[in-house]
DNA sequence: TCTGGGGTCCTAGGACCC
DNA sequence: TCTGGGGTCCTAGGACCC
């Protein structure tokens, strides 16, 4: 099975938690199983949507982003309930946590999908020897099915667990691309909404397969540097690499609300700003993070959004801070009109200790010859309990003792307590290549 | 009587500097 | 007599994804 794949190739896996919402709940509560279940924001008001919603559901035809009332009407005896995000949270790390038992080369995209890089797996079995064991594995240990896709790549990984849902496993070499992909529209390809969609019919590239052989030149003008990338992978080709680290990489951090009325109150508003920058402050303060440009979102009730920031002087992190800077940013551009949707965000977000940016165990262990690494995680979980937070791949190269490794939760303390202020970094990803 | 909330990446124009 | 071109930063908006 593992000579499938080129030898130089990589062997992708992309795990895609089947309806996760849905079936985290009918995991907790059995007596949901078998019932249309939708999960929807905003239930006790008028502006609820379906985020996600169980298979039964579906047969009615419910669909994610739908409005409730919506759904309501095609399916009256729909349960409803609200997300419950901390339980999703702690079933999400559950998984990857079983998937970094397999390879530390895993990379969570969201809450409920993640790829995995096996190409060096090969020991523990064949690619779909491992896929089966992942998938039966979250079934029977956490009553959550998936959908696995194995390929050459992330793209082509992607696609595959897309063709088989619930509890699919699906191989899609790039010479299937021709056959499985080609006949497909457009518009099913990952990375192609409706308005690029429309785009390329304009063109007269309908099908996957049009998009594959269309000309450099038009899909530049057309796409920008897009359209050449989407051509790529419409041939089969992605070279993204599958990225542990990526998760620990913020670019911003915000919080926005749908109002449960429309109003044009300043006084309401500007309230309603302290609340979100009060949200965005905490979440910054959890990651150890400080924001460099604020932002403001306005949405009026006819749904035109306006979106306004400033780059600030110096890093921001206190609510009351945030708080001032974004409702002087919103007094200013607001025209008066009633609002539907307000949003503060904090952009070009940092780590707070300069230090903190390449901060990994792995450049300490090496720059530090006192004290191995384990002695000092060791010192800090009895100083800190066992919640501990680390990069898992660096930690494990590290020589962590693996009762230790598997110890993984979220926990500021030790990126707070862990400065590496005076000792020279260099991380691993600038080595690694 | 419609369409949430969390993000990322790209583009384009103007300011400003050399 | 008037005026090149590159580079970077900043802001706003658009498109897409889960």
């Amino acid at each position: 099975m593992n000579d499938m794949y080129p030898k130089n190739g990589r062997v992708i896996l992309h795990v895609d938690m089947n309806s996760f919402y849905a079936s985290v709940e009918m995991a907790y509560d059995a007596s949901l199983k078998g019932k249309p279940l939708a999960i929807a924001g905003n239930v006790e008001e008028r502006r609820g949507i379906i985020v996600t919603c169980s298979y039964e559901a579906r047969k009615f035809g419910v669909k994610t982003t739908m409005p409730l009332w919506e759904a309501k009407k095609l399916c009256p005896q729909l349960v409803v309930m609200k997300p419950d995000f901390e339980k999703y949270r702690k079933a999400s790390m559950a998984i990857f946590e079983l998937l970094r038992q397999y390879t530390d080369w895993v990379e969570p995209v969201s809450i409920d999908e993640g790829y995995l890089d096996i190409t060096e797996c090969g020991d523990i079995g064949s690619p779909v020897e491992i896929s089966e064991s992942i998938q039966k594995r979250i079934l029977e240990t956490m009553d959550l099915p998936c959908s696995i896709g194995i390929a050459p790549n992330k793209f082509l990984a992607k696609t595959a667990s897309d063709m088989k849902k619930p509890l699919g496993i699906t191989i899609l070499r790039k010479r299937d691309v021709p056959v499985m992909l080609w006949p497909l529209p457009v518009g099913d390809m990952h990375g192609i909404g409706r308005k690029t969609a429309d785009k390329l019919g304009n063109l007269g590239i309908h099908t996957i397969g049009d998009l594959a052989k269309a000309n450099d030149i038009q899909l530049k003008q057309v796409l920008g540097i897009n359209g050449i990338r989407l051509k790529e992978r419409a041939n089969g080709n992605d070279k993204r690499q599958v990225d542990p680290d990526s998760i620990f990489e913020h670019k911003s951090v915000g919080n926005s609300t749908t109002l449960p009325h429309d109003s044009a109150n300043q006084k309401e508003l500007v309230d309603i700003l302290r609340k979100l920058s009060n949200k965005v402050a905490i979440r910054l303060k959890n990651k150890g993070l400080v924001g460099q440009k604020i932002g403001v979102m306005i949405r009026y009730k006819d749904r035109h959004t306006v979106t306004r920031s400033r780059t600030v002087g110096n890093p921001f992190s206190e609510k009351a801070e945030i708080h001032s800077l974004a409702a002087e940013l919103f007094k200013k551009h607001w025209n008066g009109e009633a609002i539907r949707l307000l949003g503060v965000t904090a952009f070009d977000v940092t780590e707070k200790d300069a230090a903190f940016k390449q901060l990994d165990l792995f450049s300490y262990e090496q720059d530090a010859e006192k004290e191995p690494l384990y002695e000092a995680v060791e010192k800090l979980q009895n100083k800190y309990g066992k919640s501990i937070i680390y990069k898992g791949l660096n930690a494990a190269k590290s020589g962590i003792p693996s009762s230790m490794t598997s110890e993984t939760s979220f926990s500021k303390d030790f990126f707070e307590n862990f400065s590496l202020k005076d000792k020279p970094i260099h991380s691993m990803r600038n080595d690694d290549k």
